[in-house]
RNA sequence: GGGCUCGUAGCUCAGCUGGAUAGAGCACCUCCCUUCUAAGGAGGCGGUCAUAGGUUCGAAUCCUAUCGGGCUCACCA
C-alpha cells in the first residue's frame, strides 16, 4: 500500500473510531513550505459529519495517526489544516525501492488489453509541413508515450489527405509551367517542389481572376469562372474515373511528398505505427450510411441526401450523404473509425489530434458513432488545440506567412549553436558531436516551448526570439540532467565504487531537500496517469520543470563533503542523483525530448 | 445572431477534483563563479485573478450575466 492509501484508511479508521462517523474522502495536499510536515490533512470538509471545532478534530486525528501509523512521526494543527511529518524511515524505505528502477513511473503493458489509437499529424500533400504541424504532431505524439506509459497498448496513426482538389492544383501547375522539375533535378526536398508548384498555381488563378474581373465580371464569378480551377476540377473527375495518366502522375507527385515528409518526421522524433491514406477510405462509411437508414438512425430527404437529426442532442441536423450519393467528410470519417477497429480489433478507444477548428465536427462524429452503436464511441477523444500565432498575425501558407517546419528546426540548432558557442561550453568537442549536441539542444527547446503551454490554448510564436534557454525551458532540463551525470561520474571515482550497505542507509539523516524531493517523486507516476487521463502534455512538461528546479536548488546548496569522513552522504548523493536523472530522463522520453548526457 | 473556447504580474505561462499569504520564467534592481557545468543560485520590484452578481465555513477555480479576443455554424475537407 502506497502511503497515501495508508493515510486515507487510518484517518478513516480514527474517524470511526473517535466520531463513530464515517467519511466518504479525505483530502490531502502537500504541505506548504512555510509549515512544517509533508502531507496535510483538510480538516473542514469532515465538518459535515462531525460537529465541532476544526483545530480539535485535527489534534484529535493527528494523535491517532500518530499512535498508530508508524511512517506518521509528527503533526501541528494550523487553523483546519492537520500536517502531518512523515518518518525518515519511509523516505529511506521509498527510496531503497526506487533507486533501481530504470523504468520509475512507468507502467508496464501487460496488464491493459484494450489499446488506444492515436492519430496526428494528418497532412496535405499539396504542401510542406509548418509550425501548425509541428505542434499537432509534438502533441499526438507526446499523448501516445504517455498512454504507452500509463500502461495500455498505443498504435500512432494518421490519415493522409492525398486526394482532392489540392493535390489536383499543384499537379496541373506542375504540368503547365514545369519543365519536368523532379527533387532529383532541382535537389529540392519533394513536399518543398510541390508546394512550390501549389504556391504557382494560386498566382495563376489569382491572374485569372484579376484579368476576367477587368473584363467586366464580378469577383464572385471570376473565382468560380476561372479557366484553370475548372481545369483542375476537371482533372480530380480524371483522377476520381481512374485515368491512368492522371493517377500515374498523381502517384509519382505523391511519392515525392511522401519521401519529404518522411525526412520531416525524423528530424522532428515523431513516427507512425500504421498509416491510413484517404484515397482509399473515403469511400468507407456508406455502407454504415445504409446500415444506420435501416435503423433509424439516419433519416433520407426527398432528393436522396442523408441527414442524422442531433436537434434532440441540442445539435444540428447534419448531412451524412450527397444527393448524388456520393461521400462526405462526416460520411468518409465514420468509415475510417470503424474500419480501424476491423483492422486492428484490440482497439477500444482513439484519439484525434485536430485543431479546434474542428471541435463541432468531431463532437458530431462522436455522436453518431455513439448513435449507430459501437461501444467503444465512448471511448473517442478529440485532443483539440489552439492555433500557433505569429506577432504578425495568422499563418497562411498562400500569402507565404508561414513558419516552415524543416526551416524551424535548422534554426533552432543554429540559435543553440550560437548560444554555445558564445558561452564555450563545448571546447574540446569533435566537430561531429558539436552538430549532434546542436540538433538535440534546439529540439529539445522547441518541443519543450511547445509543449509546456496548455493544448487548448493559442500560442504566440515569435520566431526573431527564437526560443528562450534560460528559465523554464528544455536545455535548462537538459543542462540540468548533464550536471547530474557530471556529478555522477566524479562522486563515482572518488568513491572508487564503495557499495551502500544497509547500516549506512538507517543511519543517514534526511535533508529537508532530499525529503522534497522524494515526495515529488512520490508524486511521478501518479502524473503520468493523471497526465495520461487528462491526454495532458503541457501537465507533464511544467512537471518536469519543478522537479529540476527542486533538483538544482537541492544541489546548490549541498556541502561538499567528499574526501572526509562524511562519505555517506556521498553515496547518498550518487543514489539520488541516479534516481532523479532517470526520472527526468524518462518524463522527457514520454515527451519525445532527447536528453544530451553531457553538454 | 446561435454554439464552443480563452481572458491570472509589463511579456510568456503554471495554478489538479473549490482550501492556508495566487506561483514560475523573461524584463528591471542587489548580491554570488578557487566550492561537483553561472544555460545556474539567493533576494527585491511587480497582481482590483477581464467586470458584476450568486452558491458556502472558504472562489482564480463552480453557476449566471456582461465586456473583450479566437474558432465554428456548407450537399468543402
Amino acid at each position: 500500500m502506497n502511503l497515501q492509501d495508508t493515510l486515507l484508511y487510518s484517518v478513516k479508521e480514527a474517524v470511526t473510531n473517535l466520531y463513530n462517523a464515517s467519511l466518504e474522502t479525505v483530502e490531502f495536499q502537500a504541505t506548504r513550505r512555510e509549515f512544517a510536515g509533508d502531507i496535510t490533512v483538510v480538516i473542514f470538509p469532515m465538518l459535515r459529519v462531525i460537529k465541532g471545532n476544526p483545530v480539535q478534530i485535527g489534534e484529535a486525528i493527528g494523535n491517532y495517526l500518530v499512535d498508530n501509523v508508524d511512517e506518521v512521526k509528527a503533526f501541528n494543527v494550523v487553523k483546519g489544516f492537520l500536517n502531518i511529518e512523515i518518518s525518515d524511515r519511509y523516505y529511506l524505505d521509498f527510496f531503497n525501492g526506487m533507486k533501481n528502477d530504470e523504468n520509475f513511473g512507468v507502467k508496464s503493458s501487460e496488464e491493459e488489453k484494450k489499446a488506444i489509437m492515436v492519430e496526428y499529424s494528418s497532412p496535405n500533400t499539396n504542401k510542406p509541413l509548418h509550425l501548425g504541424h509541428v505542434r499537432n504532431n509534438l502533441l499526438g505524439y507526446s499523448v501516445a508515450e504517455i498512454i504507452k506509459a500509463s500502461g495500455k497498448k498505443v498504435y500512432k496513426t494518421q490519415i493522409i489527405n492525398d486526394r482532392g482538389i489540392h493535390i489536383c492544383k499543384s499537379m496541373l501547375a506542375w504540368q503547365r509551367f514545369g519543365n519536368g522539375e523532379t527533387p532529383e533535378t532541382t535537389g529540392l526536398k519533394g513536399d518543398k517542389l510541390v508546394g512550390n508548384f501549389y504556391v504557382k498555381f494560386d498566382q495563376e488563378y489569382k491572374k485569372e481572376i484579376k484579368k476576367l474581373v477587368e473584363e467586366g465580371q464580378s469577383e464572385e464569378d471570376a473565382k468560380k469562372n476561372a479557366p484553370i480551377l475548372s481545369e483542375a476540377q476537371d482533372m480530380l473527375r480524371q483522377w476520381e474515373a481512374g485515368d491512368k495518366n492522371i493517377i500515374a502522375l498523381w502517384e509519382m507527385m505523391n511519392g515525392w511528398v511522401y519521401e519529404g515528409f518522411n525526412i520531416t518526421y525524423k528530424n522532428l522524433g515523431v513516427d507512425f505505427d500504421t498509416l491510413y491514406y484517404e484515397s482509399k477510405t473515403y469511400l468507407l462509411g456508406k455502407e454504415f450510411v445504409e446500415e444506420g437508414l435501416r435503423s433509424g438512425v439516419f433519416e433520407k430527404e426527398k432528393d436522396g441526401s442523408v441527414w442524422c437529426d442531433l436537434t434532440d442532442e441540442g445539435l444540428d441536423r447534419k448531412i451524412v450523404l450527397r444527393a448524388d450519393g456520393t461521400a462526405v467528410y462526416m460520411t468518409q470519417d465514420i468509415g475510417t473509425a470503424i474500419q480501424r477497429t476491423k483492422d486492428y480489433p484490440d482497439v477500444g478507444g482513439m484519439v484525434y489530434t485536430v485543431g479546434n477548428e474542428q471541435d463541432y465536427h468531431f463532437k458530431v462524429l462522436f455522436l453518431i458513432i455513439k448513435k449507430l452503436g459501437f461501444d467503444w464511441a465512448k471511448n473517442l477523444y478529440h485532443l483539440s488545440y489552439g492555433m500557433v500565432d505569429l506577432p504578425s498575425g495568422k499563418m497562411k501558407s498562400r500569402e507565404g506567412t508561414v513558419v516552415d517546419a524543416d526551416d524551424l528546426i535548422v534554426e533552432m540548432a543554429n540559435t543553440a549553436e550560437e548560444i554555445s558557442e558564445e558561452l564555450g561550453k563545448l571546447e574540446g568537442y569533435s566537430d561531429e558531436e558539436k552538430q549532434e549536441l546542436y540538433k538535440t539542444i534546439g529540439l529539445g527547446a522547441l518541443k519543450y516551448f511547445i509543449l509546456k503551454v496548455d493544448p487548448k490554448k493559442r500560442i504566440l510564436f515569435d520566431p526573431k526570439e527564437s526560443v528562450d534557454f534560460q528559465g523554464n525551458t528544455g536545455p535548462f532540463i537538459q543542462y540540468t540532467y548533464a550536471r547530474i551525470q557530471s556529478i555522477l561520474r566524479k562522486a563515482q571515482s572518488e568513491l572508487n565504487g564503495s557499495v551502500m550497505s544497509n547500516s549506512v542507509e538507517t543511519s543517514l539523516t534526511l535533508h529537508e531537500k532530499e525529503k522534497e524531493l522524494i515526495k515529488q517523486l512520490q508524486l511521478f507516476p501518479e502524473v503520468i496517469q493523471n497526465a495520461a487521463d487528462n491526454h495532458s502534455p503541457a501537465l507533464i512538461a511544467n512537471y518536469t520543470y519543478d522537479l529540476v528546479k527542486e533538483y538544482n536548488s537541492f544541489f546548490q546548496n549541498l556541502p561538499i563533503v567528499m574526501g572526509n569522513d562524511d562519505k555517506n552522504s556521498v553515496v547518498f548523493r550518487v543514489q539520488l542523483s541516479n534516481l532523479v536523472g532517470n526520472t527526468i530522463k524518462n518524463a522527457f522520453a514520454l515527451l519525445g525530448i532527447n536528453v544530451p548526457e553531457r553538454m
